[in-house]
DNA sequence: CGCTGAGTTGATGACAATCAACTCGGGTGG
DNA sequence: CCACCCGAGTTGATTGTCATCAACTCAGCG
């Protein structure tokens, strides 16, 4: 499980204001009125660029910024003493990285690239005044709080009780749906198949499995006509069959549910 | 895993009001002023009893109301298809029940109570007003929230990538500072052992394990001269070892974290 | 050209599931 | 009061899923 460390810089070019921002519309912001967005612009710290394969933070360290995704992919990991890794979620674009219940506290987990990364900064430090001062954003907080919840519950409920076949069907759901939900934010996707930047051993280390197992349940599902994980490429071939076989319900699982 | 379902009622006796409830600081409304509870309780629906080993509300169903669990011990889960069950968390006194993404969407999960408890009911449909009118309370959720989410995550990294021995140890560490914490609220412990109305059954749904599997992995800790579970009480004898097996860190992953 | 990281395949073994029988303690009703 | 019943726990034997170890292919790349 290598991973690649480096201090990473601001973006070189213009950064993008969040009046003009395509992500918007999923993130933390999704319905801040126009009007108050500069003051959002002013909370902002910044825009980062990451190369795939770096940890934006680890585990236990002491990390001034939060994140919201802006573009490509990653996910949120934590690691056993033993060196084993256990990947909590992937994050894609709009999904927010770094809030944890105490936020003057070391990281309780790691994020790492999976892809080029943009992020969008803002001051740990700033966070819940931000939140408390702003009504419209604790609400939002707390709907996509629960939206990650979820997830993990999810998760939980596949790694403790499902077998490995129908874990790996029901993550490649999970997440197949959620990149066609993103539409143009995250480009190459088609009717059946989207971009897929996730190797064996990630899947391995969400699942709980290993990399070798991973690699003969693939061959299964592709041999039983499911799905076909491939050349950076995941196409579902049979969704009822495999939604049957993993259990999963994309109504009860995914969508942006506002709780108000 | 069999279940008990009855309709279940108001306490007959006077209902604890908000003003005089010992569990309130623990709980949503910690930290409301004095003069604001009344209107607490106004939203307040009842105080429910429910036996144990009954459901609270079931998986898909369309429940009305969410609770503060008020006394007892409970448990969130989930159930398969097949029949298998999956223990997400165990609730304790103040914790909250109910909360999901969509308010008004059936229940993505069910809670079952494991000793008598007695409930605190709010209607579902009137939370989204009273963390939008109320700043502190929304703060309040996002961190309690929060602290659920790390103990998700905790638990997931226990199912996915550690042995059926460590994963009892983290369990019980957790159980242990959780009731610990709450002193009297929760009586019946002393300096190395709580109350523990948790059966093997129930720990091997909470693990992901196999009950005749948890009884060996119980043998195991005791041989060890690291814990006993037995006759309705876990014994910590060695917290330290068992800290040190489970990766468990208290600080870390319990407390009570205001993240403002 | 050889290096490297990802993927593939086979052989073997460990940990936990499954199946089955039995104990034990606490009710309950005859 | 005792027999019985039942749920929870205990133990042994066996099976199966997945981990581990190892060797090898293959594509991309400096």
């Amino acid at each position: 499980m290598p991973y690649k460390r480096i201090a990473f810089d601001v973006t070189p070019e213009p950064q993008t204001r969040c009046h003009e921002c395509p992500v918007r519309a999923l993130a933390l912001f999704k319905g801040v009125a126009d009007e108050h967005l500069d003051w959002t612009q002013d909370y902002r710290s910044n825009q980062y660029q990451l190369p795939a394969k770096h940890d934006v933070y680890q585990e236990g360290e002491d990390h001034e910024l939060a994140y919201t995704l802006f573009s490509g992919w990653a996910f949120v990991y934590k690691t056993l003493t033993n060196g084993k890794r256990q990947i909590i979620r992937f994050a894609l674009p709009g999904d927010f990285l770094g809030f944890q219940a105490k936020l003057t506290a070391p990281m309780s987990h790691a994020v790492q690239s999976l892809t080029q990364v943009t992020l969008c900064g803002f001051p740990r430090s700033a966070l819940a005044g931000m939140l408390s001062e702003r009504t419209d954003l604790a609400s939002r907080m707390i709907t996509m709080n629960a939206r990650d919840m979820a997830l993990c519950q999810n998760h939980l409920m596949g790694a403790g009780r499902k077998s490995a076949k129908e874990r790996v069907a029901f993550l490649f759901l999970e997440l197949f749906h959620r990149v066609k939900s993103l539409g143009e934010i995250l480009p190459g996707s088609d009717e059946t198949s989207i971009a897929f930047p996730v190797s064996q051993e990630d899947i391995a280390d969400a699942m709980g499995l290993t990399a070798v197992h991973v690699n003969r349940t693939l061959r299964e599902l592709k041999d039983d006509g499911l799905a076909i994980a491939t050349h950076r490429r995941l196409e579902i071939l049979d969704e009822p069959r495999m939604a049957e076989l993993a259990q999963f319900d994309a109504e009860a699982v995914l969508g942006d549910h506002p709780f108000l």
